[in-house]
DNA sequence: TATGAATGAGTTTTCATTCAT
DNA sequence: CATGAATGAAAACTCATTCAT
């Protein structure tokens, strides 16, 4: 039996989360600096200062709400790399499918997330804070990469620094697409030849 | 033979060029929204109303400079993808070292296109300027992979577009990393890394 | 006979207790406009919704605590004032020293007391009420002074309202040393000294 | 001669005197936290943006105005303690009667003076500059104090420290009556009374 | 051409106060 | 009695842009 509070908290998110959500739509929209605070408390249709209840700025906002949406994608693409039913080449169209599949969804959290690293460089916390998280999605790469190694599918010489470095490459490119034009993706498709592109390369045999 | 004026020209850049200059150094250092015109004045040794004599707004002057720089950049390119003598790994080979090398002595500029796509959506008519800026370089990127497949080198089973996504992926990703990471890079290295990824792939034959 | 309640009240000060002590430690630490209930309530371990169930508004809790200090201090320098077998000088020595010791132990209570008179002068309120209050402690003074008159201490052809100017410039200079100058004072010595510069002055006989 | 730039200059102060006076006006009338940057500015007839041209912070106006209105009582009673002409009493009189029209004339600033050294120790920058300010003129009262110990006026066993804070309490407390009370004063009476209760004291002879 | 003082719309942030629980 | 989440008015401060000189 549930009672009446549940249904109506199920009902109306909680005020944390609606700002979080709200957050998502307008930095996404907007980008961190045109975003205004302003903005984001109407779409949440709470309070300016509410928004400082929970958040103590504009920036703990912003990387807040990062830290809340990659984290869904995170924990999923642990749990993708987890499954030992599946051997590489299943195992790279899933993650990377996945990752596709997230940024289409997800468009403003993907777009925050593409542009992080290179372009709030004068903020020094907020950089930190995102290097961390591109380490964290480096090393669930590098561990893609090395179970391709240790099941042979990839050069017994492989540099593995490199090879992560094109992966990396590969996915924001293919991510970047998904964003950018609107309409139906062939995802798992494109997911193939992303595979075909890192194993066999596009040359001629 | 030299006029007095060239070498006046020489000695103390033109106004317009000292902006241009101050506008790449500044930008690049603190990002479109963290810069303000006084210090680009300030930086370009002029008053602040003289900026405005030469770019009628911020976004202009921002525009300008990119233009201004990444001029260059494309008609280098544009020289050595016209080089009858290079054979399409060759071509390869430098067009892509050239883009490192470019990036490595220009990061700012570098910097400030690798996130102009998806940072400046909140502003349509720079938005704008940069997809444009983006297909000319796109385009020249499929010309070198056109060239790939007509000498032979590529499949000809080949999907143009993706495999042009791919290239600007590799290229972006191994871009980003000559200006993250200091130290001296094996451009040319990197550049015969890339070729045999997008040609061979990283699996084991 | 202590009743229970009693020793419960010994123990736990009674929330209203709680809250005037704690606006006496925050005030007196920030002054009345850099202090802020939330740290009030904080220091008095009661939500900020309490603090107005107590007083209805920050200005009436600052008025109430000064009241409330100062209420102590009135009643003790009465007391002083009341005991028939103190003499002039004995009398001026035990007020302003007690003043002085008041100041020593209660630095934020005089602190406040010292300022506020010219500084709420801005919230018409408030500032009526210390007008009051310093009114109520002139005519502390002034009755000291009377005493002088009367028992033969003080000049004939006294000017009583300039007398009382100069003996309320006294104390506050020697309570503002107090507050500022940490290290003992030797308060008893201060007091005798302003006695001799009060009744006899500083100069050469 | 004298040309319409200068007549002009004359006529409408220069932005910056415009500023100081404004801010004197407002901080005199409402006190610092109470005075607000919109009510400067519009008292200045200036734009907000203006204030900051000259005055990086709030804080900088304020003090830059105190510094400004002190300057000049500073430099005056300095004039007046130079002039050699005058012995003890004269100048006595002298120094606290040009204190007291000062204040009679420019009670804003005398309030803002009394009440700065307890009022602001929440702002370590300000209350420094304070403390100096306060340093400064009691440099210079203790100036006073030595003359007439020197010339023989004051007792031979003088507590210099304590007869500075005394002299000190009194100059305050005169001063304070100039600001609370409206009407004529009898300033040269006041100067009169303060020498005569500074020296010969209260006390019947 | 070149300047820099002047502007004010727009932004983040604070905090006294309220009220449903 | 007691709480603390929610509010929004108000304030300091920034900066692209203008314009008289």
């Amino acid at each position: 039996m549930v009672n009446a509070d549940e249904c109506l908290r199920e009902a109306v998110p909680e005020t944390k989360d609606r700002i979080l959500e709200a957050a998502l739509l307008v930095f996404g929209e907007k980008g961190y600096h045109n975003a205004t605070m302003a903005e984001i408390a109407e779409a949440a249709a709470v309070g300016k200062g509410t928004l400082y209840w929970y958040f103590s700025s504009k920036e703990k906002l912003f990387s807040g709400m990062v830290e809340h949406g990659l984290g869904l994608l995170e924990r999923k693409l642990r749990a993708i790399i987890s499954d030992p039913t599946l051997s590489f080449p299943g195992l790279f169209k899933r993650i990377t499918g996945y990752y596709l599949e997230f940024a289409y969804t997800h468009r403003h959290l993907a777009r925050i997330f593409l542009n992080s690293l290179h372009n709030l460089h004068d903020n020094d916390e907020l950089h930190n804070q995102f290097l961390q998280l591109h380490n964290r999605f480096n090393k669930l790469n590098s561990e893609l990469i090395r179970r391709g190694y240790r099941e042979g599918y990839l050069r017994p010489d492989l540099e593995t620094e490199r090879a992560e470095t094109a992966l990396a490459g590969l996915l924001s490119a293919f991510i970047g697409r998904c964003i950018l034009i609107d309409g139906d993706h062939q995802l798992a498709a494109e997911a193939d030849f992303m595979y075909d592109c890192f194993v066999n390369g596009l040359g001629r045999r």
